[in-house]
DNA sequence: CGAATTTGACCAGCGC
DNA sequence: GCGCTGGTCAAATTCG
């Protein structure tokens, strides 16, 4: 990973941008669809949903919108293949990511190239199932080569490591990472059932940036009777109803995508910025959460509240 | 006391 | 084949 890594870590953010200015951002590329209301003619999710290569042009155009801004946040979308995304997705300028820090998931060619993946792990039900591989039970030697979640990369400006998303993790270990002085953080979804897992590490170039790695997606709506989902919830929301004043970071993105048609398969992302506030007091935000920013978030981002069981 | 976290060990994939 | 590295397990420890 070493080049790759770096690669991700000398990224210099593009201007940053809002997520709201993201979905009213107008396209020239009809070919992507209008869903007949709304100005937006080619939203993020279709940009997430369809190609590095349209993605590429709406971020750029995203970023040239609000040029003052100086925070970007990254996010990469990496799907199986170690395809670059680099100058599809980003351009190349300043938003460009490497191509191979998509592959590497940002880094990680154990992931990313299922180097290091369990076998078992992710397939079937989740870890738990799987466990065997490690002491004793062998896993089948012949299983497929284990398929690759869909993943979807960070990168957030936060003091804190472990962001609330509004979803339970259980934090099952922790390395040290090569070239890092941070060290990365794995969690597992509480529910059950559910597989995502999540990375968390430290930029170690830019110590205030945090890299959240979601692998997977959750089979299940975000815990309702948790404080942080309503603080998640407000996050998304208030970014939505304050555009610029609260946190563009969110989805500041320049999705590291490494290809393949499960690019629905996004998870989610989110910038905590002045967390205090935001846990704060969430019911201060709770009306935002029901409002219909709330309700246009989820309609443009499914995948970030839950995925449905088929 | 149960749940969550910590942490050292183990395992697998990759590069040399 | 060996060493390196990332990812995971699970016993021990800490926390609420």
């Amino acid at each position: 990973m070493s080049n790759e890594t770096k690669d991700l870590y000398n990224y210099q953010y593009p201007p940053s941008f809002s997520l709201y200015e993201l979905m009213t951002l107008p396209t020239s590329t009809p070919s992507y669809g209008n869903n007949g209301y709304g100005p937006p003619s080619y939203s993020l999710s279709d940009c997430l949903q369809s190609s590095p290569g349209a993605c590429n042009s709406l971020l750029q155009k995203t970023f040239s919108l609000s040029p003052s801004s100086s925070e970007v946040f990254n996010s990469y979308i990496d799907q199986e293949s170690k395809r670059a995304v680099s100058n599809d997705v980003i351009g190349e300028t300043p938003t460009r990511v490497s191509a191979s820090s998509s592959a590497s998931e940002a880094d990680h060619p154990g992931e990313g190239s299922g180097k290091s993946q369990r076998k078992g792990e992710l397939v079937g039900d989740g870890g738990e199932a799987n466990q065997s591989s490690k002491k004793g039970g062998k896993t089948k030697k012949n299983e497929e080569k284990k398929q690759r979640e869909p993943r979807v990369s960070f990168m957030t400006k936060s003091e804190v490591d472990h962001l609330e998303d509004g979803y339970r993790w259980r934090k099952y270990g922790q390395k040290a990472v090569k070239n890092s002085i941070y060290p990365r953080s794995y969690y597992r979804c509480t529910t059950q059932k559910c597989n995502v897992k999540k990375r968390v590490e430290r930029s170690f170039q830019d110590p205030t940036v945090v890299i959240t790695t979601y692998e997977g997606q959750h089979n299940h709506p975000l815990p309702t009777n948790l404080r942080g989902s309503s603080a998640a919830a407000a996050m998304y929301s208030a970014d939505f109803m304050t555009p610029g004043s609260f946190t563009h970071d969110m989805f500041r993105s320049s999705a590291y995508t490494s290809g393949g048609p499960a690019a629905g398969a996004l998870d989610y992302g989110y910038e905590q910025s002045g967390y205090g506030s935001v846990n704060a007091n969430p019911n201060t935000h709770r009306e935002y959460h029901q409002g219909g920013e709330y309700e246009l978030l989820k309609e443009i981002f499914p995948s970030i509240f839950f995925k449905q069981e088929p």
